[in-house]
DNA sequence: GATGAATGAGGCTTCATTCAT
DNA sequence: GATGAATGAAGCCTCATTCAT
């Protein structure tokens, strides 16, 4: 038996990217992240047939990555606000803590090189934070919309909220509550 | 007294760039924009010193265009809400009619490439519009808050907005308004 | 107006090309043969969208240029072997007297790179070689061959006879001389 | 007494090799005709020190074969005609039956990674063959001309009619000895 | 011996930018 | 001023070869 080909290498390269493109958008060479993962620019094909193949499945395992921030702890027999305030406590804490994960998930997101099915991929997964979030429609001011309008606004409330956490640490427990509580506003009946 | 023609030029390289970045991204390369403005490839280095410059003067005009949209009507002695429903109306408006300068904004806003002092610059400009913003703060749900986290708020929750709008224009009207409500609700007053 | 295209560079180009492939096979590097046309290696792509463009006007251009070298002086009202003997000489000159186009022409030849478009408009062209084939074919021995069947049994035995003359280029009239009684035995009714 | 595993293994790729370099050309990379053997990329250079080894060896492998199926049934004792009528029809039968051993050969034969030591060690070898020919020669219309004119021209006259062949299967009956009597009447006496 | 992961040199191609015309 | 041909650095990717297992 050969070297087996570490799956090591492979989340190494992974995170590089993850870093490189934070800092660089996706138009990062994949020389630099080579360099970053610290493997050979060849070592990187071996690995992920292309660019666009290793951004996809970057985009695809960000998501996975949030999701599984979302499951633990999930207070499935809480009510509905204690939910959904898990959901956006578990994104929010995501994002504060994996700075370089966030802005490399922006980047892609936006990027014309993720595939639809990519995207596909990235939303499914995770039931209860989809069942959270239906009932949250169903029963509140956006009643009539799609799920992913539910689901997008969270995402671009608490995109918002991290950006003045980052700007200012010192309040940032207080942008994360009231953040919540703009959202909830915005999308809970009454 | 016309315009004299190299002002034409130089809009028309920068209509090309809206179009051509919203399509391919700010990798979009300058032989293509060139192309689209139906401009020769040198050319364009005469109007913008290299591509950043470019980049980050398309970033700078589009955000004055979006201003310019705010701008016309504004009821300087309407309610709060009424003032800061024509943001959000003008905002929407805006972004629906010009497409590509939505996408192309997106695509800018994101990138690396657009300095500080160019976002700076995005910024001001359209006082009446600011204050209505800081009064909605300092009156509203997000007291304490910086102003940035309004308008980045709104222009959030816009997007979002927009987004559905374009999936499903039957319903665009609807979605405008129901995203307006649910940016008051998160933002005004109780 | 700018520098122009000029023609002699693309000519440069393609010259430096039947260099190079005649020494190294297709499998010669761009790089090479920019090197060899004095020509910086972005400036072939100007020239030629890629490689495979480059190989394929090359072998069209090299059929295009035998096919030149063969109508000079061309028998038109002479008897069926001045003519076919005309063509003999003519190519087997041609070769001899540009051994690099040769060797570039029959390394592209067996090139899987050469597309089928690009043989059939290599063979079109000179209307009073291919009747003169033809009558040799249909009042020959060959009857009932294709024509291609005679024209390829000519080049191909001309080729053989070009290497016996520069293998031993003293008796390279007398090889040329014999090669052509070969084939007229070969081809030629009795 | 099996013949050693080692033995099967190096054969698989030169099978493979046949096959790979008859459809991709010399650029087939060692991987590809790896794959094509079911045998390690690694395990190939155990058999080969390099790829231009391996083609080499190939090339020599091949005019072997060729001159085995020559082998089998030669009339030794029969008429100049009869023993060179079973040379071209050996060759034409085993190009035939062997398409990929046919095209690996020719690619391989305008191959400049193949050195003249192993062009040298490909000719030699079947005595009663090369005979017929020196006799052919001496005898015929070719006298004077060296050896490898005669076979080279047999080669190249059967390449012809294979390629013919090969587009009409329905005449190649007909192809092979019409072939066959154009090569006698440009080589043999009168 | 066999394997295939790892490598980095080298190949093809794109692109921002310069500059002769 | 305008043009677009020219450039070479840099990007993505392939491949022969090595070597740890």
């Amino acid at each position: 038996m050969p070297r087996p080909k570490t799956g090591d290498k492979r989340a190494a390269i992974l995170r590089a990217a993850t870093e490189t493109i934070a800092e660089d958008g996706v138009g990062a060479s994949t020389a630099s992240i080579a360099k970053a993962a610290a493997v050979a620019e060849g070592s990187l094909f071996r690995y992920f047939p292309d660019k666009d193949k290793l951004l996809n499945e970057l985009y695809v395992e960000l998501k996975l990555d949030v999701r599984h921030a979302m499951i633990a702890g999930f207070p499935v027999a809480g009510s509905l606000r204690k939910r959904v305030q898990h959901i956006w406590n578990a994104y929010v804490t995501w994002g504060m803590e994996s700075p370089a994960k966030r802005k490399a998930m922006v980047q892609l997101a936006v990027s014309e090189r993720i595939t639809g099915q990519s995207r596909q991929e990235g939303q499914g997964g995770f039931e209860d934070a989809t069942g959270a979030m239906q009932q949250l429609i169903t029963q509140g001011k956006l009643s009539g919309l799609p799920l992913s309008f539910a689901s997008d606004l969270l995402l671009a409330m608490a995109e918002t909220t991290m950006t003045s956490m980052a700007t200012n640490p010192a309040k940032a427990e207080r942008y994360r509550t009231t953040g919540f509580e703009a959202f909830w506003s915005a999308a809970a009946k009454k």
